[in-house]
DNA sequence: ATTATCTATAGATCTATAGATAATGC
DNA sequence: ATTATCTATAGATCTATAGATAATGC
């Protein structure tokens, strides 16, 4: 029954990610301990050894979520054009589909109001890591806040997901996904041609590096 | 212990009232119908001869709430500078403290992704309604889509009002209303100055009429 | 007689704890 | 000997239903 330390601490790692799909997926109360840990391959009866309550674990799930959407958009910005293919994703039905996996702050935002401190300290940690990545993508006009446009940009993209999920109506699902998509690449560098990074120079294929 | 129907129709109305905020300020899954009826000042077991099922009771009360959120705005919309008012409002400290009383969608929008169809339908209803009190005020650049822009200004308006409620930092939380304020209102005719509407005429008490 | 609301309860599920079991790690 | 996980269960709470109660409305 015991297993070795190893893989007590890959258990409680795959208890958290399991949890961070889940959550996004159902919602925090929308999944119970039970079956958590039966998606993690383990019964509920350990799950208080492995944390302190249920809030715990939606702290810890959360900005683990957070963490792996930040690394998912480091991977876009090395993309050819990374603001488009941020944008592109972001913006993208796949996204809209893809609750589990997608964006925490989409996904579970409006409940950091009802929970705990320490939950909306997972979200401003998450959101200010996505943030620094748009500052580096961000082209402000003369006298604009460069962090103050990110957080513009990052308002946009995240009300635009939510309402996109929120109509019954497919076609105005898509117009609020393809209008915000326009609205944010429209006065960007290399909005519509090939990005002028440095001189609009080579065409490698955009994948990502690391 | 039977009341007169005209009363049971006012019992149901306020049910539907007392669920409309409790849901907003607690999740649908964070208030049970015990606690519910007590708050309309009722007994949990009259609650499925008024409605079919809890569910119902969520769609109701989401209808509700975004009609009455369309109410508020169309009282903003009378002002003398109406989207300053709008955006004023929406993207207050107020606001955002205001969980039970304010936007449906900021408050329980990612929730209609996870429930029924009918919920999205009536978050779809409320939407469009809000859509087409901004499309009053907008003023698309040329060739610029009027309801397309009115899409991304509600994406920012609920995105910011999201991300301000998620985050731990006052500050932070307070910049990111005013960084969306100034940029919704930014390329607005009457930005600053009073509202052009016919050739900024009088200064009557911005007062709500209907 | 009808019916709006009440009390009472069934049955499921939820978080959390207690103690047993069996493999690890000293 | 320690401890990671298991089975079992306590106690609260949740949605939903059954049947009693008492006032309305024909």
């Amino acid at each position: 029954m015991r297993v070795s330390r190893a893989q007590a601490d890959e258990n409680r790692r795959t208890v958290i990610d399991v949890a961070s799909r889940l959550f996004r997926e159902k919602g925090f109360d929308g999944i119970g301990l039970n079956d958590l840990m039966k998606g993690a391959g383990l019964t509920q009866g350990g799950f208080y050894k492995q944390f302190r309550s249920k809030e715990d674990l939606v702290v810890q799930a959360t900005a683990k979520a957070l963490e792996q959407g930040s690394a998912k958009w480091a991977d876009l910005l090395a993309a050819r054009n990374p603001l488009r293919a941020l944008i592109g994703f972001y913006l993208s039905e796949v996204h809209r589909e893809e609750l589990a996996g997608g964006c925490a702050v989409a996904a579970l935002g409006p409940e950091a109001a009802r929970r705990s401190p320490a939950l909306r300290q997972a979200f401003e940690a998450g959101i200010k890591s996505q943030l620094e990545a748009l500052d580096d993508l961000a082209t402000p006009a003369p006298g604009e806040n460069v962090r103050d446009k990110s957080l513009v940009t990052l308002a946009t993209m995240v009300g635009a997901l939510i309402l996109s999920r929120a109509v019954a109506d497919e076609r105005l699902s898509k117009r609020v996904l393809r209008a915000a998509t326009e609205a944010l690449l429209r006065n960007a560098p290399g909005g519509d041609a090939p990005r002028t990074r440095r001189a609009a120079s080579s065409d490698k294929p955009g994948r990502a590096v690391s």
